[in-house]
DNA sequence: CCATGTCGATACCGTAGTCGGCGGCGCAGG
DNA sequence: CCTGCGCCGCCGACTACGGTATCGACATGG
């Protein structure tokens, strides 16, 4: 391990940069060379540094971490990044996964399946935990919501009637309707305060 | 500073316990004499240690921080306890104070933050940090929500329709709708799926 | 080309939400 | 003491909205 793995860390926690930074200096073959608290210093630091690993959190101030996961990835196509988050729920892992992330790990996980899939990351693995996998793996069957549909959740989530979902987006109540229909059936909810919850849980919207 | 600080550390997340103990083994009147990731040892580490200052997390398995911190100011009602959690909404921070918390910090907090209220409590204050007392604050006016309805609405928030809700707690639908109104004028909601969401925010209901 | 997402409609029924009113229980303050 | 007051429970009637079913249509893109 002549050249240690260079580790830019992303995370709005401080205190959670400190850990990561205190597990990581314990660990020869690992440094961490650059920390950002928001998606838009993920992206500059990461052009600015090219580290070989970037551990990144999601909901983050200013820009998400997806958002700043694809622009990463579209500046560097190697970049190799592993989401590092709380929980999301197994839609917005596989929205991780697809935007190009090598690896998705929640923040309770054991020290020592950090420092092993940055390992595995750094050599090129993709790397998903057993534990999110069968999440994923869970829901695989199930159709994901479409971009418009989360719009429509979004606004019911926020106590608007179908009439003025519709008002807003421009289309007809009925086209609404129609919407939260599949919605529901999609999420297997049994109504729309239902659907909210589940589209929550599993990571399609976030509160606020 | 002959006779440090003596902190228990309460965290389910390895990592965050790794960053707290690194902050503070740089502090020199600090020293972290346990840690623990869940509820129950939360109250059987306090026991064993006694400790000046606890840190907790809310949001733990087997027992939530609020329950774990009742238990240990029960045995002991000089406990000094600091919330450490990543955001519950006012409700749960009125809780925890409620509970006897000496303080009430976020994640997202600076380093510099959470030792200051480390020292604070240790000498005797109660202190909790501006922005989440205007959280606190922003509400302060506002009715709490009873046991009653919360449990109303737990059952709201899984799709249960009001004559569901009412079998399940052996009351007429009509209660329900009671409930249903009180709450919706309480949390300012439109209607039950908004309420939902406003008590997910303000820390009233959780997730899952 | 055909699957998919988006949009639209009609009609029916059940549920949600509003309004106003009623009663009992327990607890703290005059 | 008993007088509120807050919480819980109950009732009926009315209106608005949500949810179901079953259609049809059009554009995009693999």
């Amino acid at each position: 391990m002549n050249t240690p793995i260079r580790v830019l860390s992303i995370d709005d926690h401080q205190l959670m940069r400190e850990g990561i930074a205190a597990v990581l200096a314990r660990e020869a073959d690992m440094q961490v060379v650059a920390e950002g608290a928001d998606g838009e210093q993920a992206v500059a630091l990461h052009a600015q540094h090219r580290p070989d690993v970037t551990l990144l959190d999601l909901q983050m101030p200013r820009m998400n971490g997806i958002d700043a996961l694809r622009l990463i990835r579209a500046q560097d196509a190697q970049a190799q990044v592993i989401v590092l988050t709380t929980y999301g729920g197994d839609a917005q892992a596989v929205a991780a996964l697809k935007a190009g992330a090598s690896g998705y790990l929640l923040k309770t996980s054991l020290l020592s399946e950090l420092v092993d899939t940055i390992r595995r990351v750094h050599a090129g693995q993709r790397y998903v935990p057993a534990a999110m996998s069968m999440q994923i793996a869970a829901h695989a069957a199930d159709e994901p919501l479409t971009q418009r549909e989360i719009e429509v959740l979004r606004l019911v989530a926020v106590g608007y009637p179908n009439k003025q979902v519709a008002n807003q987006l421009s289309v007809s109540a009925e086209t609404i309707k129609t919407h939260m229909k599949n919605i529901m059936d999609k999420l297997r909810a049994k109504d729309r305060t239902h659907a909210v919850t589940i589209a929550l849980n599993r990571g399609f919207l976030q509160l606020q």
